[in-house]
DNA sequence: CTCTATAAAATCGTATAGGATATAGTATTG
DNA sequence: CAATACTATATCCTATACGATTTTATAGAG
């Protein structure tokens, strides 16, 4: 056995449940996709196959298997004979693109979300709003981070309680080439994003369809005004 | 030099452009994927790497890198120590959510679609639209087969007009999926269909967005309601 | 005859070595 | 100094071996 730096699942093993452990070729998976959702493997920068295997201590196979697969999700693109590297940053065109799919899905979704909810989804939906962890700053950039996550989780609860698995994965995959955009030109957390997610809120809590598709579309645009300074 | 049953392009030798070919990885990833979209693979069966390994004289590595590709784009599952086998057919769930995210989609687009066309592009959707291949009825499996391209191209078309290619290419993305379903299921032409086609050309002809947007959900609705009793 | 347990076969996952080709940098030559 | 040739590097692909796991086949017990 050799020692590569990967989780390992000890748990499974020790707490008698189904035995069936990762497969190297997916911990790889999960180890260069964090790379990329941090950072740490830039957009558009090179990756090759060898370094991984040094860093990893793994061999050729489930790099490249795990490459693949990220090529799939388009998070990475290959050229032959080249090799590997990280899609490209974001542009603006991609970026209006994306704020329209968004406007055009997430509004029709909290209006359908309103009908599916009762007091516990009111409650998960009001933490994840954030209004708590409001005045919790004190590192910028560590506050942006929960910010970032929190809202994430946000808007993927509107889309679970609206009961379109497909919609929601759809969003949620574009949410990673998003996350990356939104890392590059970190910004401060703005109090206005936090009252917009309490507008929408209080639209869920009088089980006002209208208003709450009507709460989204408003954040949304705002949102997409708040980052686009990031292309000047 | 193996000889393994891919395609090899030598058409860019002769035609002096640029000399990039394939991977090998890149053409078993288009040789399973076409096997997928022919149902000669059917949804749900196993794809074990050997026997790809003897049919296209291949090693394991490229295979693997495409099959990892595969599962990144939904094709695919894997299972740890079981194997990779071909995704399920759709269900009826999914179905109704694939519905869904086309009603949201392909009604707004054929609105915005509607500021972009000219004399040209009019042109082009008059031909996807199949109107002319109506009567050319023999076979009947052939005929729904191109029937099925057709309508694809008209759609995608329409998308294409609607400029945007991130919406484009999620409808598209999940068009394989249905592409597999409605092979399954081979149904024959429907008249209505093509009479649906027309009669979105003929808000488009007009410049009418609205009237677009209204024929299209009409459309689509349709479709469903034909294909439903596939889950009967 | 059915059920269980063991053994054999098939498949997957991993690792390693090496040949072929393309790119890039360096050195040599005119 | 410029152009060409060569070397080093990186990539892709192949081949092969072996361990781990699942599946299948077979034999024995009830």
């Amino acid at each position: 056995m050799q020692d590569h730096g990967l989780t390992v699942d000890n748990e499974a093993r020790a707490s008698g449940r189904i035995q069936r452990a990762n497969s190297l070729a997916g911990d790889v998976y999960e180890a260069i996709f964090a790379q990329l959702m941090s950072l740490r493997i830039p957009p558009g920068s090179r990756i090759t196959v060898d370094n991984l295997v040094r860093e990893f201590n793994v061999s050729h196979t489930p790099i490249r298997e795990a490459l693949g697969r990220l090529e799939g999700e388009g998070l990475v693109l290959k050229t032959h004979l080249i090799g590997y590297r990280a899609a490209p940053q974001i542009t603006r065109r991609r970026f209006d693109e994306l704020y329209e799919l968004r406007l055009l899905l997430e509004p029709a979704a909290a209006a359908k979300a309103v009908a599916t909810l009762d007091e516990e989804r009111l409650a998960a939906l009001q933490e994840a709003a954030g209004v708590m962890a409001r005045r919790v700053g004190k590192d910028e950039r560590l506050r942006y981070s929960n910010f970032a996550r929190q809202d994430a989780i946000f808007h993927d609860k509107i889309m679970e309680f609206a009961q379109n698995e497909l919609i929601r994965e759809t969003l949620n995959h574009q949410h990673t080439h998003f996350h990356i955009f939104r890392l590059m030109y970190h910004s401060r957390v703005t109090e206005e994003a936090l009252d917009e997610h309490e507008a929408i809120l209080a639209a869920f809590a009088a089980g006002d369809a209208g208003a709450a598709a009507k709460a989204m579309r408003v954040h949304i645009e705002n949102s997409r005004d708040r980052l686009l300074p990031a292309f000047e």
